[in-house]
DNA sequence: GATATATTGATAACCATTATCATTTGACGG
DNA sequence: CCGTCAAATGATAATGGTTATCAATATATC
């Protein structure tokens, strides 16, 4: 038996992910949990690395392909979702009860705003409709200069 | 002395990149004019690889190196521009006299509808407002099943 | 044409990610 | 509990797309 969490309110996506594991010949385990935890800690964007990088600070014995390999499994538990960034490096957020949102980014600071925007996604359904597609997903990215940014007229980097 | 265009409107891309290459202390090279050519004669969404792969055809002296950087070059002139796909790799298309548009891609066999919808745009603006930020440029993918695939029901490899 | 400098192509390096594989671990039945 | 056995692990090598290095070459200007 593996079990035992901290944060209490974890305690669902646990068993999502157990629920996901069983029947399909797989096997809940203790580094399978820690970074589960740790990701369930983090309310930001994160890549596998820096999630490797945080997971090792609980548990240095957790090798990186093992971090890599669960937060995809994470993923397909739809615990996580994951979006290409234009840098080329995969993000990972929480997507167990939460709304889908879509993203504004600081292109000087990098800071990222969620929001929703019903009409976008209303008309985002006409397009679909328009062209005889099937929906399956998508991803919208507005880039821009952030508020605190735009003070600064920084350029970053 | 290198142009000597062979497509009579490419002339003005040329004349584009020849611009742009004037004061900067870079020059017009044969390659450069190669890959430009090639990469106007393709009216689709290309990665650097697979321009390289026509570029050879053309002229197999040309190296791999060279169409990685041209095609960049291309992007900051203005005449390409370029996107981070899902799977990571980049993909470029024509900038120069194209209108701004988004995509509709099919998840099954990859075609690629191109769309513009006013509404979309307009509602991404208050978006933009509504958080203070000075949009640079924003990038919408819609996934989904083209009518083609539906109709196969196919669920490609 | 000679000169100075940018560009080239072959190659090595890079980075994020994935595959390989011997060893360890967890789930289950006794 | 313990044994069994498939699944999981971590170290490492390999991958794919891209960029850096560098000696040789081509270009713009004089
Ligand atoms: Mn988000
Ligand atoms: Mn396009
Ligand atoms: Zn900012
Ligand atoms: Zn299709």
């Amino acid at each position: 038996m593996i079990f035992n969490m901290k944060r209490a309110d974890a305690a669902t996506e646990l068993s999502v992910l157990v629920d996901y594991l069983q029947g399909r010949d797989l096997k809940m385990t203790r580094p399978r949990q820690t970074v589960l935890e740790v990701f369930l800690g983090i309310e930001a964007h994160v890549t596998a690395e820096e999630l490797y990088d945080a997971v090792r600070k609980v548990d240095p014995s957790i090798g990186q392909a093992t971090v890599f390999r669960t937060v995809r499994l994470l993923e397909e538990a739809g615990l996580a979702r994951s979006a290409c960034r234009d840098d080329g490096a995969r993000s990972y957020e929480h997507a167990y009860r939460h709304k889908h949102h879509d993203h504004l980014v600081c292109v000087d600071c990098g800071a990222i705003v969620e929001f929703r925007e019903a009409e976008i996604e209303r008309a985002q359904a006409a397009v679909y409709r328009k062209h005889g597609f099937e929906a399956t997903g998508h991803s919208l990215e507005l880039f821009g200069r952030c508020p605190a940014c735009r003070r600064k007229g920084g350029t970053r980097a």
